[in-house]
RNA sequence: GGGCCCAUAGUUCAGCUUGGAUAGAAUUGCUGCCUGCGGAGCAGUUGGUCGAGGGUUCGAGUCCCUCUGGGCCCGCCA
């Protein structure tokens, strides 16, 4: 918040310089320093008008400072009117650097971090609504740690949207009418598999995906006529209301609950579940099947080898012809695709009616669609015609996502209406393949297939971080109950699990190697909240109460750190709600978390003699909690008192 | 064949949008720091031809071109 004053009072500054000299409006920039020796803000403007005048930037620089910075700051000095730039400099690599007034800067930092109630808050959305769409794991099988990165990715994008004024709906889409579903039908309709795990206690998602899906594919190749009955499954899905359809609705609700089960253990929010079936099933496809052929976007072709079927142009010419409507009348995935990307954001009526599907851990329901329209409830949240929908699929969904994209911009003049928010998948490393009984080659890292059964499943990562977190804790806390080391290994297993996600660009193949992800050490989501706990067991302990502090008694350098990063939380949080990524606040949170480490390790709080200087960093650990608690929580990271 | 992405320390990654000061973290190895507010920490140290070559520029890890190496996509699967 006040990182944002001083960077516009170094504009003010320089913007009068300029005009002075007769270059009003010339562009510069200002930017960090890499080093607290270049001062606390730095501009690169002699270096543009260097070239003006043909001179060495240094020159330029000292003249500039010299004649025209230092009377402008004298003067606005004497009328009052700067309140954080104490000084410029011009320094020999050319940069001009300006020095802030390091107790006021602390004070009104402080006192806004402290009492501003939404510390952190800048307006990106101005209430623009967004339907942001993750996870959409087919419903036949457990997640995966592949899935783990979407569902984190989507989450920690939903919270930042949330916080920076976006109106954000959740959805999660299920292909509950797709071949993966109809696989494990043939298994248990058709191949005599049980409809209940055997034995052992199993998670239904599990059993279906690590187990049935895995083994009817195996028996496909010898016993062709499950591929028959699977083709009939599928029609029988599309048209839905049958007994094995009904079967199959019931399996599939299963399966979700326990996926939802997983992300929900993740600390994942959903708004919304969509049904693929009830896509087809409504008039939605009807409508915008006519919409493409008046807009001549789509046709049937007569010969080739897609013939008698409907295809839509590339957007490329490179690119081939894309079918949506197979020779047999039926859709392709894609053609699923369209409607309901045109539904997110209002382009066709909303053929919906909708009702309460579960309560969430977060207290909010989770709503689904229906299409019978008694079952609706008449106050429900408006989930379509929003401004703006987010897809979050990994990028080797980027040719489909782009045709769905193009196919948007078409219904309205908008860009950008449509965004796919691609990434690259996760691969597991050669070790832990290999540890996996999969037989790998050379490669260093291997693709995962859940119907070949290469995974780490998402809800054994977990456990085995927790493991390892419970170990840690219980150490530390010997007399802790089972219940309270549970709790706190379970909150730090999940910290760990999705820094771990986000720490990485979205164009960063992860390769996910099980031995290092247990790691809670160094770059970690452990390592935020071990950081909150310390300062938490300062303030407990401290019998200070609150009051006014002498916050200008802050000026140690490693105070002066803490504070500059306090500083900046606004603008970090800009940054990534605007770019979409959430790895620039997960780096943020560590930075400020190592900031206050460093304090803590030189600089005593509870045990200063002088009070107003013990009171005065009592009020900046409070002002660091306060600005980790919100940070982490965009992460959705439990930020905890003890661990 | 066409398209997308990646290449920076032994390893995993920042930095590239908008070119500029001594290229930063984490981890590994080695060395210190708990009769100090929690050592899941802190400090120090070892470790880099920024894949290669060319171009633009006063200046390139960052921009442009070519090449090499790796990943992914290109179905009447989803």
């Amino acid at each position: 918040m006040t990182f944002r004053k001083l960077v516009s009072e170094a504009e003010h500054l320089i913007s009068i310089g300029l005009s002075n000299l007769g270059h009003a409006g010339h562009k510069f920039e200002l930017l960090d320093p890499p080093k607290p020796e270049f001062g606390d803000l730095s501009s690169n403007v002699a270096f543009e008008l260097s070239k003006v005048y043909d001179v060495k930037p240094y020159q330029f620089a000292q003249e500039f400072v010299e004649n025209y910075l230092r009377p402008i700051i004298r003067d606005e000095h004497e009328k009052g009117s700067l309140s954080m730039i104490a000084s410029a400099e011009a320094h020999p690599g050319g940069y001009i650097n300006f020095r802030t007034n390091n107790d006021t800067f602390s004070e009104i930092t402080l006192s806004r971090a402290l009492e501003d109630p939404s510390y952190g808050f800048w307006d990106v959305g101005g209430g623009r609504r967004v339907n942001l769409e993750h996870t959409s794991v087919n419903p036949n099988k457990a997640l995966h740690v592949g899935h783990l990165r979407n569902v984190i990715l989507g989450d920690v994008i939903y919270r930042i949207l949330q916080f920076t004024n976006h109106a954000v709906k959740v959805l999660n889409y299920v292909d509950d009418s797709g071949l993966q579903v109809a696989d494990i039908i043939v298994a248990f309709k058709f191949a005599g598999f049980p409809v209940e795990p055997p034995s052992k206690p199993m998670k239904f998602d599990r059993y279906c995906g690590d187990y049935v899906y895995v083994k009817v594919n195996e028996l496909y190749p010898t016993k062709p006529s499950l591929l028959e009955k699977r083709r009939y499954i599928l029609k029988e899905l599309e048209v839905g209301q049958s007994e094995l359809a009904k079967f199959a609705s019931t399996i599939v609700l299963r399966v979700l609950l326990d996926q939802l089960t997983t992300c929900w253990r993740m600390k994942a929010h959903y708004d919304l579940v969509n049904f693929e079936s009830q896509i087809v099933l409504s008039d939605l496809w009807d409508r915008t099947f006519d919409w493409l052929k008046n807009k001549g976007l789509v046709q049937l072709a007569k010969e080739g080898k897609n013939a008698g079927c409907w295809t839509i142009n590339p957007e490329r010419a490179s690119d081939q012809e894309k079918v949506i409507v197979r020779s047999d009348g039926t859709l392709t995935y894609i053609a699923k695709d369209i409607p309901y990307a045109a539904w997110k954001v209002g382009f066709v009526n909303d053929p919906f009616s909708y009702r309460e599907f579960c309560d969430q851990w977060d207290n909010t329901v989770l709503w689904t669609t229906t299409l019978d329209i008694s079952q609706d409830k008449s106050e429900h949240p408006d989930f379509t015609s929003a401004d703006k929908a987010i897809t979050v699929i990994d990028s080797r969904q980027s040719r489909l996502q782009c045709i769905i994209s193009c196919v948007l911009s078409k219904f309205q003049q908008s860009d950008n209406i449509y965004l796919h928010l691609g990434y690259e998948p996760v691969s597991l490393s050669s070790r832990t393949a290999h540890n996996l009984g999969t037989i790998i080659d050379a490669k260093h890292s291997v693709q995962m297939s859940g119907r070949k059964g290469i995974q780490v499943n998402a809800d054994d990562l977990i456990d085995l971080v927790k493991l390892k977190a419970y170990e840690e804790v219980s150490s530390r806390h010997p007399g802790y109950s089972k219940e309270r080391l549970e709790m706190l290994a379970e909150s730090i297993a999940v910290s760990a699990v999705r820094y771990n996600m986000i720490k990485y660009d979205l164009d960063k193949n992860i390769v996910f190697d099980i031995t290092e992800s247990i790691n809670l050490d160094g770059d970690t989501g452990p390592y935020l909240q071990y950081a909150y706990a310390r300062a938490q067991r300062i303030l407990e302990k401290s019998r200070e109460k609150y009051c006014r502090a002498p916050l200008s008694k802050l000026n140690s350098e490693p105070e002066i750190r803490i504070i500059r990063v306090i500083s900046k939380f606004d603008l970090v949080i800009e940054n990534a709600a605007r770019s979409l990524k959430p790895k620039i606040l997960a780096k943020y949170v560590h930075t400020l978390a190592t900031a206050f480490n460093v304090f803590y390790e030189t600089t005593p709080v509870l045990k200063e003699d002088n009070r107003e200087i013990r009171i005065a960093r009592i009020a900046l650990v409070n002002a660091f909690c306060k600005c980790l608690e919100v940070a982490s929580g965009l992460l959705g990271i439990q930020s905890l008192k003890e661990m």
